[in-house]
RNA sequence: GCCGCGGUGCUGGAAUCGGCAGACAGGACGGACUUAAAAUCCGUUGGGCCUAGCCCGUGUGGGUUCAAUUCCCACCCGCGGCACCA
């Protein structure tokens, strides 16, 4: 009989389809595991082998966990709002509802041929209006805590796309989505203060389970800065300045103060600047910049002075010049800074350029600095400081701000480079924003017994360009009555990023049909947090942070029990295509599941993308490897069915079966994939080899061992070996080391830390006994020989070193 | 520039509480079967040489050690992230 996948994977995906195998039980008596993928947008080409790799490694654990007796939740569902589908409809006419629900048909039936046992009883949808009520809740519930704001802010704006960004959605000046070059915009926009919880998402990373690389990203996306706010006032005008600065202790060194160009002082004080006209032109033209070409020019800094105002260094009551430039960021700290050329690269070129004077304040410990060609950033020790010469730096910046605190001239300050979030989009696929506004009354919240607010079908699905989204077109959707006082009021027209839904969606697959509370608490208290998240490193700062910040939230308000949301997080590396380029469908170069499931079956897909590499690591696919694989496959198949009249193995099967239990518990242990593998391959080529001995005995242990792998071939062969119930059914192994033969060993025989020969002895063998029969071998005696034996070193059961 | 990760045969990779470098797989080459091909099976496959055997070899240079892919120092290269954040 030979391997027939394509029969076999069809017979048992029916199976566990009508026999709901992997259904989740919400409460059992068992412990809970909650393994869960970053859930995939259903986009039109379907889904390539890469994202498989993710889907197939959280499979395998969650089989396991089931073996060795956890309840599992292991759920799928799909975050469908998105340009995609809107673009599509801008061409087509045709609905995103329509595509999408076309899209989602097609990648859930890839799952499925793929054998990943979802529990599709807990599938969920970000565009169904059932689900989207909770984003809409939340949201209301973000606003009636403050956490909600609306405010005219220059943003980031996809000329393209004809929708505003965010921080996180501009990547090197570019629209992360369509890549067009992004400008800045003012709107008016609901924004949320994830900078409220800047020192919570940051201080709690440390408690995470993430890999370092995520991790470093958030914290420098947060870019938390301790330092302190100094006032320098203006001379004769009675207005002040206020710096930021993390170096307090170079503040004797100051010879200048830059604003940003989009500074207010500038203005308010236009009337004593006697070079207006060259400030206002360079103002102009510094705003005018995209942040490309301000980013294209990090180098080479430009400025002009504001001639008549001098501002007062408070630490000495001396005068410095004011300028204003554009390499000061006005979204940063105060939009303004002290200029320490001596000790601030920055500066230190500006100085050079505008010929201004470079004072030095700190120097190294031992020794001398050479500031003529370069600025001295590091810490060290004070000199033309006045009364705090001689201090080292770090206590300097202390007592300097403590003395002008005293004075009323500084206050400490914690700066952060993390922004607020501009939540409002001007497109049309997204969820409605559940805001009212009232010519009277203001901003109105809908009220909860309101919501779902649904979306509404339009005819045009263009955006508008004008800041507004196509809902403002709907006429009798827009104008509505005020809640309040019954007066006119317009809906709020903007939509909800796409971020929104995918911020929360892990606690939906707890209670998906609950339209009481978004989340029953038993459940949400059985089931948090995620103990394994698996997906793409790409969202590190987008996706991750976003629902990091509502998880806080929705624990502020006690609707959830756990401080963060993903305990333990793993990336999957790329899959890229074999010529080492990207997947994507312009190359052509895209390897769908599909073809490779048709050819070789299920079971090789999975097998390989295990045995590719490391699963956090980029990797080409290799068809070559897929076959591979498939011979494997086929030969476990040929082992078992040629041995299964036979009841026992022979000793020496039964102790690599041990073993090979443990090493692959060992690895699973370390989320490693590629190496059990090769250890299954490794027991195959064995058996192979030594043709007698291999039982029914073994090939039970070896079919729940693959199981998790390749769960089709396995489950047949358990059946055609003639065992009851299901592999899935039965419990995980751990290694008997009691049957694992360890009489004999090989030990390394080693003359100077060079091998020369390697020996079989009785496991227990000790050190004298061992060097003995070892100046006794023939081999070991030609090196040895007419020298003086200076050392033995033995290292128990491994190896034995003689140093002569 | 800063931060993080990495550098091992022809290729993907394996081996790091220091102890046989190259497991496993692919490719290549040779052979068996076949009219032939595919499939399958067997063998060889890091480099070098004076080829029973020895020497060299894990990015480079140094160090610690009986012993280094593994630890330490300096550097080179690649990938990813951040990037005028005061």
């Amino acid at each position: 009989m030979n391997y027939n996948f394509t029969e076999i994977e069809k017979k048992w995906q029916d199976y566990w389809e009508k026999n709901k195998t992997n259904k989740t039980n919400d409460f059992s008596e068992k412990k809970k595991y909650y393994v869960l993928d970053m859930f995939p947008y259903p986009s039109g080409v379907g889904l390539h082998v890469g994202h498989f790799k993710g889907y197939v490694a959280t499979d395998v654990v969650a089989r396991i966990k089931r073996m060795q007796g956890f309840e599992v939740l292991h759920p799928m569902g799909w975050d469908a709002f998105g340009l995609p589908a809107e673009n599509f409809a801008i061409k087509t006419g045709i609905h995103p509802e329509i595509t999408t629900e076309k899209n989602i048909e097609n990648i859930k039936h890839q799952m499925k041929i793929a054998g990943l046992s979802y529990d599709w009883d807990r599938e969920i949808n970000t565009t169904d209006k059932d689900y989207y009520k909770w984003t809409q809740w939340i949201f209301l519930k973000l606003y009636e805590n403050n956490l909600a704001y609306k405010k005219i802010l220059p943003i980031n704006w996809c000329p393209s796309c004809k929708t505003g960004l965010a921080n996180e959605e501009v990547v090197n000046g570019k629209c992360e989505r369509c890549g067009t070059e992004t400008t800045k915009k003012d709107i008016k926009q609901w924004i949320l203060k994830i900078t409220e919880y800047a020192d919570r998402l940051l201080e709690d990373l440390d408690t995470l389970d993430w890999p370092e690389r995520i991790k470093e990203m958030q914290r420098n996306w947060i870019g938390r800065s301790e330092g302190w706010e100094i006032d320098f006032g203006i001379e004769d005008t009675g207005r002040v300045v206020t710096v930021f600065t993390t170096r307090a202790d170079t503040l004797f060194g100051c010879t200048y103060v830059v604003l940003a160009p989009e500074s207010e002082v500038v203005l308010e004080l236009k009337n004593k600047i006697s070079n207006w006209d060259e400030v206002s032109d360079y103002i102009e033209k510094a705003k005018n910049k995209s942040d490309l070409e301000r980013i294209s020019e990090v180098k080479g800094k430009s400025g002009v002075e504001l001639k008549g105002l001098k501002a007062i260094n408070p630490i000495n009551g001396k005068d410095v010049r004011v300028f204003v430039a554009d390499y000061v960021l006005a979204s940063y700290g105060t939009g303004a800074v002290m200029a320490v050329p001596a000790h601030d690269e920055r500066d230190f070129e500006f100085a050079i350029k505008y010929d201004l004077p470079v004072i030095e304040v700190v120097r190294p410990k031992n020794g001398d600095s050479d500031i003529s060609e370069s600025a001295f950033i590091q810490d060290g020790y004070l000199i033309n400081s006045d009364t705090f010469t001689d201090m080292d730096s770090e206590s300097a910046r202390k007592a300097i701000g403590e003395s002008l605190k005293e004075e009323g001239f500084a206050r400490p300050k914690i700066n952060y480079k993390l922004h607020d979030w501009p939540f409002s989009r001007q497109r049309y696929w997204g969820e409605p924003i559940p805001i009212i506004h009232c010519n009277s009354c203001g901003i109105v919240p809908l009220e909860e017994k309101n919501l779902p607010l649904t979306l509404p079908h339009v005819d045009k699905y263009e955006p508008t360009g004008t800041g507004e989204s196509p809902l403002a077109a709907i006429e009798n959707w827009v104008n509505v009555k005020c809640p309040k006082c019954g007066g006119d009021a317009k809906r709020e027209t903007n939509t909800m990023p796409q971020w929104a839904g995918s911020c929360w969606y892990y606690l939906r697959y707890l209670d998906i049909k609950n339209d009481r509370v978004f989340v029953d608490s038993e459940k949400e208290k059985r089931w948090m947090p995620v103990d394994l998240y698996v997906g793409g490193a790409e969202h590190a700062v987008l996706h991750l942070l976003y629902s990091r910040f509502w998880h806080k939230f929705l624990f502020d308000i006690g609707v959830v029990s756990t401080k963060e949301p993903f305990q333990k997080l793993r990336n999957i590396g790329l899959v890229l295509a074999h010529d080492g380029q990207k997947m994507s469908k312009s190359k052509g170069n895209v390897i769908s599941p599909d073809s490779v499931i048709d050819s070789f079956g299920a079971d090789t897909l999975r097998v390989y993308e295990m045995f590719m590499g490391p699963f956090d690591q980029a990797i080409g696919w290799n068809e070559q490897g897929v076959k591979g694989v498939n011979r494997f496959l086929t030969r476990v198949w040929d082992i078992v069915m040629e041995n299964k009249n036979i009841t026992n193995s022979s000793s020496e099967v039964v102790s690599e079966t041990q073993k090979l239990i443990k090493k692959v518990n060992d690895d699973l242990e370390k989320m490693k994939f590629n190496t059990p593998v090769a250890f299954f391959m490794e027991y195959v080529n064995f058996i192979y080899d030594n043709k007698a001995g291999f039982g029914k005995d073994s090939a039970k242990i070896f079919i729940k061992l693959l199981f998790p792998f390749a769960p089709h071939i396995c489950e047949e062969m358990w059946q055609l070996i003639g065992e009851q119930g299901l592999v899935s059914e039965q419990e995980w192994l751990t290694p008997d080391a009691s049957l694992i033969k360890a009489d004999k060993i090989i030990l390394i025989v080693q003359v100077n830390g060079k091998v020369r020969d390697r020996m079989e002895f009785d496991s227990d063998i000790d050190q004298v006994k061992a060097e003995e029969a070892v100046r006794n071998s023939e081999v070991i005696a030609k090196w040895i020989k007419g020298k003086k034996i200076k050392k033995v070193i033995f290292a128990q059961g491994k190896l034995i070193n003689i140093v002569a």
